[in-house]
DNA sequence: GTCTGAAATTGACCATGGTCAGTTTAATAG
DNA sequence: CTATTAAACTGACCATGGTCAATTTCAGAC
């Protein structure tokens, strides 16, 4: 978890402009990395909801306001962190086999189901950033969804009854659904992947 | 909005124990309505998104520490304000006829809709609270959750295929999905009603 | 009345995310 | 090499939610 290859593509914020060259500084990217590099280290011991703007500059070596130079907001940092790890996520799920009962779709998101619930705030943020605020820009998380949409309706590319494209969306609605009743009250007792099986069982 | 009759169980907070007569003082019943007051005041001029604690407490009259003592945090009273608001939508669609179509059920939550959606913050602040954070405490808006979840199950209560429970809790993730899609980028054009129909006639 | 303990209230203080005018650094022209 | 200029960086400062030891108010006992 410390330190991993550097997926995160450089300039996804500051390229506003796709044909004229940006003149990106190397000390930039230098910067860049080490705030996530930062960010990770805090994150491995303390947890995404212990993460501080304060901590991660400290670590970093630089000051507050360059932290908010390369991040819109505290936010936007979670962005591109969580977003990382789900496409890690994605990224297995997609080179496995194509689940075919309700129960192996099911099985086959736990691993995301695992980090997407593992800590409150981190779902939180995974919510709120899930379908991307302004038009203007769509994060990491974003686009994770838009992988995950596609992957559901490759899995159920073959039924015949209703539009890939619909099922996905249903498959999505309840993978949230069975997700979010895990943090509540009413509903704690049963597992969310029991849950989600249920759902696609009907679906 | 302003003024209205408060439906605010008073008490609801500090009923722990539910034998022994707590000793409220009428002092705290007024300056917690007083609180309730001013921030729905605020409210009906900045909006939610714009309430400061600070404002509420000055147009209150009294003081910030105040404030924390009859809420635990600001999200406890957008808890209060939200659940009491959706409280009163789901009065009227309790009152009116059982829809017996996708498309009269999605017209039929549209008041719904409507204020769930009013504004990113609060959908967020629902969102969060849907499902209570803690066994120990089930918030307004997580009640207005279990409300709606019941009328579902009454309207597809005649329904043969699946269970009314099943059912309701596939309503219930259509409608947060296609109130979703409304704050993403990906989906901004098409209406959330609409895309609930489609999901309903589905589903 | 007044004494007493509990409940309610106060406001100075803290934690933390976020801003921005000013400074430093680096790339390019001459 | 120096001047120029834009980008990157700095850190003091602000905004706002939240805390808590000290104070005030209230209700019941005498």
């Amino acid at each position: 978890m410390t330190a991993v290859n550097n997926k995160f593509d450089p300039g996804h914020f500051f390229c506003q402009n796709a044909v004229m060259n940006k003149p990106v500084q190397a000390r930039t990217l230098k910067t860049r990395a080490k705030l996530i590099n930062a960010a990770q280290a805090v994150v491995a011991t303390s947890g995404y909801e212990g993460l501080r703007v304060e901590e991660v500059v400290k670590r970093a070596g630089v000051a507050k306001g360059t932290f908010f130079a390369h991040f819109r907001d505290k936010d936007a940092l979670m962005d591109q962190l969580l977003g990382a790890e789900m496409d890690r996520i994605l990224d297995a799920l997609e080179d496995g086999p194509i689940p075919q009962t309700p129960d192996q779709m099911a099985r086959a998101l736990d691993p995301l189901i695992r980090f997407m619930t593992s800590e409150r705030y981190v779902f939180d943020v995974i919510l709120r950033y899930s379908g991307a605020a302004g038009v203007t820009e769509i994060g990491p998380i974003a686009h994770t969804f838009e992988r995950q949409f596609r992957l559901f309706a490759k899995w159920v590319a073959d039924r015949d009854d209703l539009s890939p494209e619909l099922l996905a969306e249903g498959i999505q609605a309840f993978f949230l659904q069975a997700m979010s009743l895990q943090f509540c009250a009413l509903h704690a007792s049963s597992q969310a992947q029991a849950r989600l099986t249920t759902y696609l069982q009907a679906w």
